[in-house]
DNA sequence: TCCGTTGGGTGACATTGTCACTGACGGTGC
DNA sequence: GCACCGTCAGTGACAATGTCACCCAACGGA
């Protein structure tokens, strides 16, 4: 296992002076997961800071009875500090990080994230920025849940999930844990739109029909 | 206006040496607010720090429908890193402090943030541990909104509104302002509170006839 | 082919949110 | 005392969403 230079996929240490970079490779631990893996959990709980090389993260809040909601997804490049919020707060949560594709995570032990975070300018500026976008994903989230519809909101993570393609691949259920919601209720809202010709459905498909209808309604917020 | 000493105040600055706080106190400015007002929002966003001296300030998340939720609140000594993070992220953003009671507020400009998170460790701590508690707070709202339900939610926010006293002076209103719901709904909930004579209800206040009862709904989660 | 698993449909009902309206209460001025 | 007014709370009807129980269809092995 050849140390490989992740440092500068990340504008956080990509800045860095070289020796830095160097200590860092070094300090860090690169862990590869494969899609479905989890990253983070209750059960897994790195006392260290997640660095994304390459792949996706999608981190969702799980209820005791079930239900689950997407929260906000990590993509290559960025940091998942969530877990070193829950850290430093020493509180239980019950948030998840699943690889939503085979991923390389990039793991920072709490020592050389303090030690950078104090000595280095762009790393600080990166967690700071990291943090905050956080902070804004999650006022997202209540908004749309305190007071979103959801067939708003549907509609919004259809086409968002659909990435400018015209079908997206997922299952009822799956659309349900997105939106903190039950299944039945997204079965309903999909017939919906199918009754009114914005979308096909098949089995874990959903192919637009009339894009511009569902970008309406999520437009109706 | 004499400077006087506020830095004791915080674990961020109380910890640092005296040239650094009076340097700190030079830079800041204190505001003092009244109970009611506005101390950062849409149309006040501050680009600074806000630190807490006394008093005590509620976070809340308005919806465009005129619906409300409280984030959480900020307690003197505690400092409120949500404005940081929206300047940061530079993102729109709706939620809102209002003063709960007559405020001391001090306001430490962006430069002098930067800098200070730069040299003294025991101040980054305090940052970090300040964005640390917000998220967690914030992961507790979407769990609470999101599965939550609201005779729960309403018998917590009773017994944490009351602070162990016998009584909480509230409207309805207010009520459905903390839990981002609609009066009607806190109406319903506190009749059927008082039908079970859980409580009694007088204009604007609400007083605890069965304390253990509301316990037992708001352990029921 | 059979069969178990998964994905999806459905009706009945509970909970929560919305709307429109009503009256009750507490001040103020007379 | 009384009339007036703004705030607070109660209510019924209905819409939206969540829950439960159960069904069936599609798919993928064995």
């Amino acid at each position: 296992m050849t140390p490989f230079d992740w440092t500068e996929r990340f504008d956080g240490t990509a800045a860095l002076p070289r020796p830095v970079r160097d200590r860092l490779i070094k300090a860090a631990h690169v862990v590869k997961v494969k899609k479905g893996d989890q990253v983070f959990g209750p059960l897994r709980t790195p006392d260290s800071l997640i660095f994304l090389y390459d792949g996706r993260i999608r981190v969702s809040q799980s209820s005791d009875s079930g239900r689950e909601i997407v929260l906000y997804r990590v993509d290559a490049g960025e940091s998942c500090v969530l877990t070193t919020a829950c850290m430093l707060a020493e509180e239980a949560y019950n948030a998840v990080g699943i690889a939503e594709t085979d991923a390389t995570v990039v793991l920072l032990p709490k020592s050389a994230f303090d030690q950078l975070s104090a000595e280095e300018d762009a790393f600080r500026k990166f967690v700071f920025a990291a943090y905050s976008r956080r902070m804004i994903d999650l006022l997202r989230v209540v908004d749309d849940v305190a007071f979103g519809r959801i067939d708003v909101r549907l509609a919004e993570r259809l086409l968002a999930l659909g990435k400018g393609s015209k079908q997206v691949r997922a299952t009822h259920q799956e659309l349900a844990s997105e939106l903190g919601t039950a299944r039945e209720v997204i079965s309903r809202v999909l017939n919906d739109f199918q009754k009114r010709e914005l979308i096909e459905q098949s089995r874990g498909l959903i192919t637009f029909k009339d894009k511009v209808g569902i970008e309406r309604i999520s437009a109706s917020n």
